[in-house]
DNA sequence: CAGTGGTCTAGACCACTAC
DNA sequence: TAGTGGTCTAGACCACTGA
């Protein structure tokens, strides 16, 4: 018995190894059907899954193609660093270099939609993955998404993991650039002022509008992912 | 008529505005049938492409839940400059600085699944938008994946696009990372040597093994992306 | 055991495309 | 008009969970 998961399987294989390239035409719903003897539910839902996932391009009428695979892609995730380096089997402790309220800068009020010179809770803190410093983090709260921000111990509970528990994400946005690390961040950092560090900064948005804006300042960081067909 | 998207959005909105926070419990498949007056395919339908978006959990037999949000993910894609560049209607070029064949190094044959010293092609281009320098590209191919490589005019066809056209690919790996542009980088791209850039290597594959491997340097590039519930 | 999701069927009606 | 995909129905059987 046929399930729509074989017929992925036939599609994908027809497609790696070049049965059909780019641009052309794949048998049809009722093609299909008959050659593995099932519904065309069950085909139109492999069809449609292939679709959702890049591989096949569907047009209403005309037929299903195979999607020319321009655009590489692949999950990009930024993760929680106490989570990761657990995963990575190793130890990460993070030091609390500062933990205040003060007056939101211009860029981070417009951030995070509240007016210059308004209360904004900030902390930085010094990330440290098998005891080597690895991540620079420099983070503005809205005070009224997380009231006790301030009354937190970060070197237990990364802001990150704390602000996903009392103020849940439904958005975000990020930013990845190359900058030089400037004498402060990179004494913080261990490095050499002027030696390049991957910059991201990410706006989290919880259900009632921004929650935080924080700037992660690495040392030697790399992004890796991959994307299969 | 509730359609399987109505029953997406209804869940969407109750997600987004706190109705069920992370890990609670979502109607079951059935409550959803009779509320919405649909059939369960629909319904499940609803559910299943919520949790291929990474909003829902579903367990056989436990039910389906908000999945905890904690990792923020989008999508990266690695694209076509010069199709990039097209989107955002501005004017794309690139030079040729060099094409050629030549013994491969040790990472570029690691890389490619080749023999050290076995015969590679090379290719090197500044791409420019709008005039301003914005990318260096290196490139080494595998020669049989692409034996008229380098009778190509790059000026007029980017490599990416000519090798996607013969080797369809079927998979690839990134690496993004900051880096100190050298003396000779630094001129190319119209920066003082050191200043920080962000480089992403690739290398990407057919359906008869590596193709190519390009390290892609660029200037004040920033990635972005976002993310939403 | 009852309730849950995972999957499939054999029809149906519709909108769209190409001829 | 014939063929395509987009969507939905009202059942069905199964594997798994938790009481």
């Amino acid at each position: 018995m046929a399930t729509y998961s074989d017929i992925q399987d036939w599609l994908r294989t027809g497609i790696r190894e070049g049965r059909w390239r780019a641009g052309d035409r794949l048998p049809s719903e009722a093609e299909l059907c008959l050659q593995f003897s099932v519904s065309r539910m069950t085909v139109n839902r492999a069809l449609r899954e292939l679709q959702h996932a890049g591989l096949v391009r569907r047009e209403q009428g005309r037929g299903s193609f195979v999607a020319p695979l321009e655009r590489v892609a692949a999950r990009l995730e930024l993760r929680d660093l106490h989570q990761d380096a657990a995963e990575r089997g190793h130890h990460h402790e993070a030091e609390v270099l500062g933990l205040r309220a003060e007056p939101a800068s211009a860029d981070c009020a417009h951030a995070l939609g509240l007016r210059r010179g308004q209360r904004v809770f900030f902390c930085q803190l010094l990330h440290r993955e098998q005891g080597v410093p690895l991540q620079l983090e420099s983070r503005w709260v809205v005070p009224s998404a997380a009231p006790a921000f301030l009354e937190q111990d970060f070197g237990r509970q990364t802001p990150t993991a704390y602000l996903l528990q009392v103020a849940p994400l439904t958005a975000a946005q990020y930013q990845i650039e190359a900058v030089a690390a400037s004498p402060e961040e990179a004494s913080c950092l261990g490095l050499e002022a002027g030696e390049p560090c991957l910059l991201v900064q990410r706006l989290s948005h919880g259900a009632a509008g921004p929650v935080s804006w924080a700037r992660l300042l690495h040392r030697r960081y790399v992004l890796q992912g991959s994307f299969t067909a």
